[in-house]
DNA sequence: CGCTTCTTTACCGTAACGCGAAAAAGTCAG
DNA sequence: CTGACTTTTTCGCGTTACGGTAAAGAAGCG
């Protein structure tokens, strides 16, 4: 068996690591990290301004970053946050460290699991409201790749935003697809006796070959 | 403590939620809840014992759940939960609200994105630890299929759980598929050119504002 | 004999998230 | 000019989630 229940030690503090990532490509403020997590992250994880915020403190307290403040004329002030010989150590002791594989935790399936006790109306069209948010992003990828990367390869230093973006649209696309399914099957449902022929998974082989 | 019927937002509490589902199955104890959350919903969340009773105790002061004393003997006596009738009602009420759809949020995707500033050994071990953990997953969401519907499909009830092991299946397969794209990715890059000179900062980023 | 299983509960912490509010400067539309 | 919105940061309220440590007490296993 695997086992991936080691001891991460001081655990799942990846918000306060995910700006440390991010401050890697250039310093910013809390804005502008709040703002966008620049257009790679932000799509795993968001965040309100607070958040980012009180996380930025904290990585101050820690010595991890460093504020510089700029005058503006017109605009308030801003801090520009840097980070410190202390932060890049941190978070490459931090990335050394073994991974928790995340779980899936969608409260979709939690309302499928109980599919006969609750009603399927509002379950089908939440289902194609998620059908239509997954195909969002998967077009909003495809969109980034071939902009950032049109010939499907990447720089060194950029080969793991190119993985991110590969993760992000596998991820929809399976999702998206399953989507469909779902709603399928959910129709066949509430229709009732009918039932539509399902073509078994091993037939299906879907190779996507651009 | 005095108002929880106020905001009926999207979800958040679902934990309770997904014992409230588990116990439309059958009446269980927060022993049989912690082991095997039923081999379906467990698998997308986890908890430990913990926090699935602090959750029944909650449940069951909102008189959601009920527990009945079974005693025993050679064992401690247990307490099995029933749903009430108003725990049913807040499932289908919860249920029929809009999901939110869950974000990725993995932390290996922020170590990848910092992938200049980490070291990529550890890195490429995790990964191929992923991969086996995914693969591990993919089978056993496979043999789980084979075994509950042999035929690929199942009683109007059970429906929402096909689906659940689908989705299971899906997310497994594109991971690790992903799984074995990064890896490869990861070793082109550290057996590939020993840090020719690449880009140091000549490019100073102009602001908008100065 | 000690160890593990069974079953529940308690109290400790803190990370994560969310909401509402507020400063103090400027820009821009009506 | 007024009101609304942007920019930028911060404070403080709350809840949810989760993790650890540990205590019970009886049974069964080796």
């Amino acid at each position: 068996m695997s086992n991936y229940n080691e001891k991460p030690e001081a655990g799942v503090l990846a918000l306060g690591d995910a700006i440390l990532a991010c401050l890697t490509e250039r310093p910013m403020t809390g804005y502008e990290l709040a703002k966008t997590f620049d257009n790679s992250i932000g799509f795993f994880w968001k965040a309100d301004h607070q958040q980012i915020y009180r996380e930025l403190t904290k990585l101050r307290d820690r010595g991890h970053i460093q504020g510089r403040e700029v005058v503006q004329s017109g605009k308030p002030n801003k801090l520009v946050y840097t980070l410190t010989p202390e932060g890049r150590a941190a978070l490459r002791h931090w990335a050394a460290r073994p991974s928790v594989p995340a779980s899936i935790k969608d409260d979709l399936l939690v309302r499928l699991y109980a599919l006969d006790s609750v009603d399927i109306e509002p379950l089908r069209t939440d289902l194609m409201a998620r059908l239509e948010h997954h195909r969002d992003r998967f077009a909003r990828y495809e969109r980034l790749l071939s902009k950032r990367f049109p010939d499907g390869t990447a720089p060194p230093a950029d080969v793991g935003k190119l993985l991110g973006l590969r993760v992000g649209l596998a991820h929809e696309r399976a999702v998206a697809e399953w989507c469909e399914e779902a709603i399928e099957a959910l129709s066949a449902l509430s229709s009732g006796a009918e039932r539509t022929n399902v073509v078994p998974i091993e037939d299906v082989k879907r190779e996507t070959n651009s």
